[in-house]
DNA sequence: GTAAACCGTAAATGGTGTTAACGTAGGTGT
DNA sequence: ACACCTACGTTAACACCATTTACGGTTTAC
C-alpha cells in the first residue's frame, strides 16, 4: 500500500494526521460533535492549520468515517470470534447483531458512516470512496456460509445486465476478492441482505419506528431470521434466534 | 382537529406560519439549504422574529418535514391514481416507485423526512411526532391488497409481545384505522415491508451502493418483486416489473 | 549557506442558531 | 376615548462554524 515514510517529515506528517482522527474520534466518543474547531482545540492547534492536512471540513468527516468504519469492524469480527470458525450462520448473525448495537451506542458515528452523503468529490487521501470495512466483512461471512452450504445463488447470466456489470467489475475489487466470476451471483445475493440489515438498523436509530419495537428488537430479529433461509439456514432458525436474543440482552 | 381562529391577529398568525413553512418549501426546492435567517430574509423579516413562531431551528425542520412528506404523499398517491382501483398491487408499487424517484429528485427533502433524527422532544405543534402521511398511505395500499386477496398475515398472539403491543396499541392510531384488533399482524407485514422499502432507497440516495445500480433500480425493482409473493402476488411479477419499469423510465 | 518547501500563526470574511433589550402597533378593558 | 398590555417586529450582540489571506518561523534539500 503506501510505502512507509523514511524521512522525519513525512513521519510527523503522518503522525499529525493519524493524531486528527484520534482527536476527532475521542470527540465524537464524548459525544460533542465534529468540528475543525473541536479538533484544533484538542489538539492544541488553530482550526486554519488544519487546512494542512485536509482540504476540507468534508474531507476530515471522509476520514473520519473511514476509521470509525474500520474501528466498529472490528468489534462485529470480535462478536463473531467468540464462536468456533465453523458456525459461519452463527458468526454472521452476531456480527449482523453486533453492528446494531454498535447503532444503537453510536448513532452519531453511524450516521457519519452509513448516513452521510458519499460525496462525489474524490477523496485524494486513500482511496476509501465507498470502501467499507464492514461490507467486506459481511461479504466474507456470506461467502463463508455459501462455501460451507452451498445456498442457490442466481447464475451471473440471469442477473440484469447492470446487476452482471456491477458484480462482475465491482467498484471495490475488495469485496469479491476470492469469488470466482461464475460465482458472483453470491454477491447478488449480498446486496439483497445488506438492503434489509442496513434498512432495519437506519430505521430503529433514526427513530421512525415504533420504541417499543427497538427496545425489543423483535422486527431487527424478525428481518435476519427472515433472509436466513436464502442462505440455507432453514433449520438453524431456532439455534440463531437464540444466538441473537443472547447478545441483545447484554 | 383545531378550532378555527376567529379572532383577527389569530387568523394573521396563522397565515404567518403557513407562509414561514411554503417559503422553506419554497427554498428546499431552489436547492439551497434550510436557515431561520434564510428563510427570514426571503419573508423580508429578520431572523430573531421567526422565533416568535418556532422555538427552535429543530422546530422549523420538523414543521416543514411534516410538510414535505404531505406533499410528497400527494404524489405518490397521483402515482397510484394512474391505474385502476381495483388495480391494488400495481397501485402499490407504482407508489413505491413514486417514492423512490422522490428520493432521488429530491435527496435533501428526504433526508429531512426520513434520514432526520426524530427527536425525544415533544413538538408541540401539531401532534406528528412519528406521523407520517406517505405511511399511512402505504399501510391504506397494503390493506387493499390484503382486502383484495387475502394473503396470509401472522396471527397477533404468534407475534413477539412487544409487537403484539405495537401493532393492537400503536403510537400513530391512523396507522391502524379501520383494522379489526384481530387482523392487526397486517401492520407486522407492513413493518416488515416498509423496512425493505426504506433500506434500499435510504442505500441509494446516501450513494452507498454502487452507482450503476442506483441508474438502473435493478436492486430497488428486485427488492420489490421478492416482497411480493409475501402479499400474495406470486402471479402477478411480470405484470408489475412492466408496471414499475416503465415509470423508472420517465 | 542559502533557497525552498513546510507548518504553524493571527486576522478577517461571511455564514449559522440564539438571546436580550427595545420600540411600536393592535386589540382589550373601562 | 383613554389607558393598558400583549404580540410582533426590530437592532445589537454572543458564540459558534468553515474558509481564505498574509505572514513568520523551522526544517529540509541542494
Amino acid at each position: 500500500m503506501t510505502v512507509e515514510p523514511t524521512t522525519r517529515r513525512e513521519r510527523q506528517r503522518e503522525a499529525t494526521y493519524a493524531e486528527i482522527v484520534s482527536t476527532s474520534i475521542a470527540l465524537l466518543r464524548d459525544g460533542e460533535d465534529l468540528s475543525l474547531r473541536a479538533v484544533a482545540q484538542r489538539m492544541g492547534m488553530t482550526a486554519p492549520a488544519l487546512y494542512r492536512y485536509v482540504a476540507s471540513y468534508q474531507e476530515l468527516v471522509d476520514l473520519v468515517a473511514y476509521e470509525v468504519d474500520r474501528a466498529a469492524t472490528e468489534r462485529f469480527r470480535a462478536a463473531a470470534d467468540t464462536l468456533p470458525e465453523d458456525d459461519v450462520a452463527g458468526r454472521l448473525c452476531l456480527s449482523a447483531t453486533a453492528f446494531r448495537q454498535w447503532a444503537h451506542e453510536s448513532p452519531r458515528e453511524f450516521g457519519l458512516v452509513f448516513a452521510n452523503p458519499i460525496a462525489d468529490t474524490s477523496c485524494a487521501r486513500r482511496e476509501m470512496l465507498t470502501l467499507s470495512s464492514s461490507g467486506h466483512l459481511f461479504t466474507d461471512q456470506m461467502k463463508a456460509i455459501w462455501e460451507s452450504n452451498g445456498f442457490p445463488i442466481p447464475a451471473v447470466d440471469d442477473l440484469p445486465p447492470a446487476a452482471r456489470e456491477a458484480v462482475l467489475d465491482p467498484l471495490i475489487p475488495a469485496e469479491s476478492e476470492g469469488v470466482a466470476e461464475a460465482d458472483r451471483g453470491l454477491l447478488w445475493v449480498y446486496m439483497q441482505g445488506w438492503t434489509q440489515l442496513y434498512g432495519i438498523v437506519t430505521l430503529e436509530v433514526f427513530g421512525h419506528m415504533d420504541p417499543r419495537l427497538v427496545e425489543s428488537g423483535d422486527l431487527f430479529v424478525d428481518t435476519i431470521l427472515r433472509f436466513a433461509p436464502r442462505m440455507g439456514l432453514e433449520g438453524d432458525l431456532e439455534r440463531l434466534e437464540r444466538l441473537i436474543r443472547d447478545q441483545l440482552a447484554d
